[in-house]
DNA sequence: TTAGGTAGTGATTAATCAATAACAAATAAC
DNA sequence: GTTATTTGTTATTGATTAATCACTACCTAA
């Protein structure tokens, strides 16, 4: 076997570093599923198909389980949105294009970002608030620089559709969609 | 002492509908409080006064006392926004000024209705969806009869701005809070 | 060849809590 | 004044599950 320093190997080989990603990637979907309280870390581990036990050997705990997998998710909200190149008039709808897409093509994550908005836990809100402070920045960057009116405003209404099409998804209910998307 | 039938005793007396409701408005805070799954029956209990498993005389199980909790919550809301009286341009300014009178009085059961978002039980989430339902065909109703141009659409970005009006609260985000407003 | 690191498991436990059962006291009814 | 009903309590348990511990197998570098 050719040797090789850090997390460089092929993807089968079972590194830590690889594990992780696979534990994240399974957590996202068992919390969605079963919520953060009733998913079990017996649950993920299965999905994995590793032993339960060995999660606490890369996570220090459940919570830091469950917050790793939420800032994979908003890192991925943030990438998206980084990702458009659109000016002027045509950044709102393609925003709104690319986020469409990314409901449909990673809704456990979206899932799990409704689902962070209730839980009390103290770590796992600092993560959502800063979370939904990234999303905004960015937002709030790329309106001021396309050159759009009132950016704030346009902002904070994209935020607000945002989120009722997060919640119309993760309450199973795509009436309360909003409406002006069509 | 005078007999009287149904619940209208005086108010310190214990009639199973006093404890019913004095239970409930102690669960609305604890549940805002702690989150439905971290909050115990106990704590509950305490808050009002009585021993832990008498609340399971009046209700069934914990998912049932959440859930009476929470439409409790939509109870006021619907009565609050119905309570409007105010016609075509004036309408939704009303709303908006009931709503954040509400924020200020019953912040709890704003909380409740954020963290039931997230909730995968399924009776819990029912209630949720019934309780969106109800409130957002009562204001097409009432936007619909002030003779408001788009109503459905109207009634989108009034239920969009409300959630994240919601969301900003729960997250302790005030800066997130709908920014036309002000 | 041995010393050390990485990857992983089986067994167990300590704590928590919803829910039940069995009992008691007060109140109302006849 | 005795019976029935409502209102409540104490004691207990059954189930769940995060987290720890002690241990093994394997690889690799000197």
């Amino acid at each position: 076997m050719t040797k090789l320093s850090g997390g460089a190997r092929t993807k089968d080989e079972a590194t830590s570093v690889n594990r992780r990603e696979q534990i994240l990637e399974a957590a996202v979907v068992v919390f969605a599923e079963h919520g953060y309280f009733k998913a079990t870390t017996a649950q993920v581990a299965e999905k994995v198909g590793i032993s339960q036990p060995y999660i606490f050997k890369l996570f220090k705990n459940k919570e830091e389980l469950f917050v790793a997998a939420l800032d994979r998710a908003f890192d991925r909200t943030i990438r998206t949105f980084t990702e458009v190149k659109a000016s002027g008039e045509e950044l709102l709808r393609e925003s709104i294009r690319v986020y469409e897409q990314m409901m449909e093509t990673h809704p456990s994550e979206i899932i799990l970002q409704v689902q962070a908005l209730g839980i009390r836990d103290e770590a796992i809100r600092r993560s959502m608030q800063t979370g939904m402070h990234r999303v905004t920045s960015l937002m709030e960057s790329k309106f001021t620089a396309a050159g759009i009116a009132h950016p704030e405003v346009e902002v904070s209404t994209f935020m607000a559709n945002g989120m009722l099409c997060h919640i119309a998804m993760a309450l199973e209910m795509p009436n309360l969609k909003p409406k002006h998307l069509e």
